[in-house]
DNA sequence: GTTGAAAGGCCCTCTGC
DNA sequence: GCAGAGGGCCTTTCAAC
C-alpha cells in the first residue's frame, strides 16, 4: 500500500473513526452531559435511538471516559489552585510522584519535556497545605528544585474538546 | 463574639455550609456522576429522597457546577497537551488573552503569580498548531516571553475534590 | 439510518411519620 | 431526617421499513 509512502499521514492515526457528527456530540456533552437524546438529536438532526448508539459506541470505544460532576473549588473549601514544577536529577521520582495521586489535593500529574520534569495541578485550602505538600516533595530523593505558580485568578477551566474541522483550528 | 480573637479562624468562611455527608457526596459524584441516588444513599446511610434533597441543594448553591463527560485526548485527535506560561509586561493582555478562550484547543486560562503571568492549558492535534497558538501570543502586545511545556504523559488528571476530614490532608 | 410502540427504570414529588 | 407510593419522563429495546 501507499500507507507509508504518504509523508502526509500521521505516524499514529487513532484506531477509533470519528466522524463530524460524533465531534459534534462530543462537544455537547462535554459541555453538559445531562442533555437528552431527543435534544442532541435534534443539533445533529438524528433521532434519539440513533444518538443513543453512537453514544454507546462512543463509550465502549473509550472516547468518552465518564461522566463526572464538576465542583467549584472554593465552594467546597479549597481556594488555592497552583501548579508545581519539579526539576529531578533523574528519573527515580517517578514512584513517590505518582503516591501523590492519592491525596485528594492532587488534581493532575503529568512528566513534561523542557527545564522541568513533573508538573502537578494541586488546589488547597490554603498556603499551609501548600507548604506542607512542598515540604513532602523536598524530601523525594533526587529533587532539584520546585517552582510553584500560584494562580490568582481563573478565567477559563474545562475539559478536552474535539476541534470540529479537520482542517480549521478553531471556534 | 470571639470570632475575630480567634487567630485559627479563616479570612473567608465558605458562605455555603457543606457537612462531610456533602463532601462524601461530592466525592462519589465527582468521580462518577451517573450513580442512582439509591447507590449513593447507601454510601452515606441515608434514603434516596435525603440524598436527591441534598444534591439539589449543592447544585442551587453552586457546588455542583455542572455535569460533564470527560473525553480521551488522544482518541479525539488531540494527543498533544502542553502548559504554556506567557509573561507580559503590563496587563494590557487580558482582553487579548481571554479571547483565546473561543478556541477548542485552550482548556484553561489562569493568571498566576510569580515569574509569569498567564497560565494556558492547551490540548492539540500536534505541534504545528502549537507553533500556530504561539505565533499568535507573540502577536499580542506586551509579552515579553513565553516559555512551554510540552507534557509527555499524564499519570492523573481529574476535577476537584473536597477533603474528606476538617484536619485531615489526605486520602 | 428511520418510525412507532412498548417495557422498564429511575427521577422526583408528595404524603405521612 | 425516614418510609412508601405514585406519576411521569426518559432511556432502551424491539419491531418493520
Amino acid at each position: 500500500m501507499a500507507k507509508e509512502m504518504n509523508p502526509v499521514k500521521r505516524d499514529r492515526p487513532p484506531p477509533v473513526s470519528i466522524d463530524d457528527v460524533d465531534r459534534k456530540l462530543l462537544r455537547l456533552l462535554a459541555e453538559d452531559a445531562t442533555r437528552k437524546y431527543a435534544e442532541l438529536g435534534e443539533a445533529v438532526h438524528l433521532t434519539a435511538p440513533a444518538v443513543h448508539e453512537r453514544v454507546k459506541r462512543l463509550k465502549r470505544d473509550g472516547v468518552i471516559t465518564g461522566t463526572v460532576a464538576t465542583l467549584d473549588g472554593k465552594k467546597i473549601g479549597c481556594p488555592l489552585l497552583a501548579f508545581i514544577h519539579v526539576d529531578t536529577d533523574g528519573w527515580g521520582l517517578t514512584d513517590s510522584v505518582l503516591e501523590l495521586g492519592g491525596l485528594a489535593d492532587v488534581e493532575e500529574i503529568h512528566s513534561a519535556a523542557g527545564d522541568t520534569c513533573v508538573i502537578l495541578k494541586v488546589r488547597m485550602r490554603g498556603t499551609q497545605d501548600l507548604e506542607a505538600l512542598l515540604a513532602r516533595i523536598y524530601r523525594f530523593e533526587g529533587v532539584r528544585s520546585i517552582r510553584s505558580h500560584v494562580v490568582l485568578n481563573t478565567y477559563l477551566e474545562r475539559g478536552p474538546k474535539p476541534e470540529i474541522e479537520i482542517g480549521g483550528s478553531a471556534e
